[in-house]
DNA sequence: AAAACCAACTTGACACTGTAAAGATTCGTG
DNA sequence: CACGAATCTTTACAGTGTCAAGTTGGTTTT
């Protein structure tokens, strides 16, 4: 604010004026040099908080992502029961991307996503949005009591995953016409449907 | 090959030479001066034939969208009927990304795809693979006889589309552990399965 | 309180990038 | 053959990421 730096804030500064700027113009518009213009410092000051681009576009894409999943939490905490769970966290997956276009590139691109199929253990170590679905299927699994192999496991939470990482995706390549509300997008859209066998 | 060129090739060997580039290296490796030294040009050479880098690598994109159409419509022609084609269409679809990763983020990131969701008429200028599906799946619509309103059409071909291309996200997405072949994807992957209602 | 220290920042430099302008070369065509 | 157009080279410039060396000011040590 009104003060210099020099107190230990730089460091965050960057981080949001770098957000700004991907908001504004997308990834490709994002230059070290403008984000340190940004925050008023001279065009070598993030090299003091990290150690290269590469590392304040990490530290931004930890940023998006602990909003990402807060929001995905919240809906989570929503739902009355364990599938209506999965709906809302589903609906707000897309709509999140829906209403921040460049976040999903920004998000996936080139992403080293850690995410283990497997249901087995608690990988903590996963992407968080990715461990939460985990958690809600295996509940709902154990709600339901059904019996299902390893690899069967992997097919349900891979093809819940896609359905809904897909659709965000719809969500936010531009030039997309359609009449559907990624908002707000039909129930029908998140629960395989029988019609289409 | 031998000679020189100044013979009409150049924008071709431009566009090969990005390509190779982008399976090496991915595309931050990809500099308008790397592919002009790779034809053994100057570095300004490019400009007879691109208005500027984005010119050249949506040329590319052109053509690596060409092949990838090309094996989804022959594994459409492999298929004994409309259902079998769509299976085999989805296989393929990630199989392909499974082998080139770095062409998904290629080609889909930052992409303004131009794409009709309604079945109406047919958009000649929707993207060649998602046209392809929307074909098959009209025809299917047709063969079964159901009655679909248009918005329940564009769920159907939205969560078809989602499925196979959020699978495809996942093969090529670096550091999912999983004991699935997205290689050969179980057929149960491409189908809703009443297991998870 | 003076001295030493150290993290945060600045300055200046370098190689590499995309792109523009101006000139040279070669080709096709009249 | 000559001329115009297409193709390619050369030169130049601003913007980029990164590094090395210096500067600053607050904190700790003596």
């Amino acid at each position: 604010m009104g003060g210099k730096y020099h107190h230990g804030n730089l460091r965050q500064a960057l981080i949001e004026a770098g957000i700004k700027i991907i908001n504004e113009k997308g990834e490709e518009g994002l230059s070290l040099r403008k984000v340190a213009a940004a925050c008023e410092v001279s065009h070598a000051a993030p090299y003091a908080h990290f150690k290269d681009k590469e590392e304040l576009i990490e530290a931004m894409k930890k940023s998006v992502t602990d909003k990402f999943t807060e929001e995905l939490e919240a809906a989570v905490n929503k739902g009355r029961n364990t599938e209506e769970s999965i709906v809302l966290m589903g609906r707000t997956y897309i709509s999140f991307f829906s209403r921040n276009p460049d976040y999903f590139n920004f998000l996936f691109g080139k992403l080293n996503l850690c995410a283990h199929l497997q249901m087995d253990k608690d990988h903590e170590e996963d992407y968080p949005p990715f461990l939460l679905l985990k958690k809600l299927l295996k509940t709902m699994i154990k709600e339901k009591g059904v019996k299902l192999t390893k690899k069967e496991q992997e097919i349900g939470i891979a093809k819940t995953w896609a359905i809904v990482h897909g659709l965000a995706s719809f969500a936010c390549i531009k030039g997309v016409h359609t009449s559907l509300d990624w908002n707000e997008p039909d129930i029908r859209l998140l629960v395989p449907d029988k019609k289409w066998n």
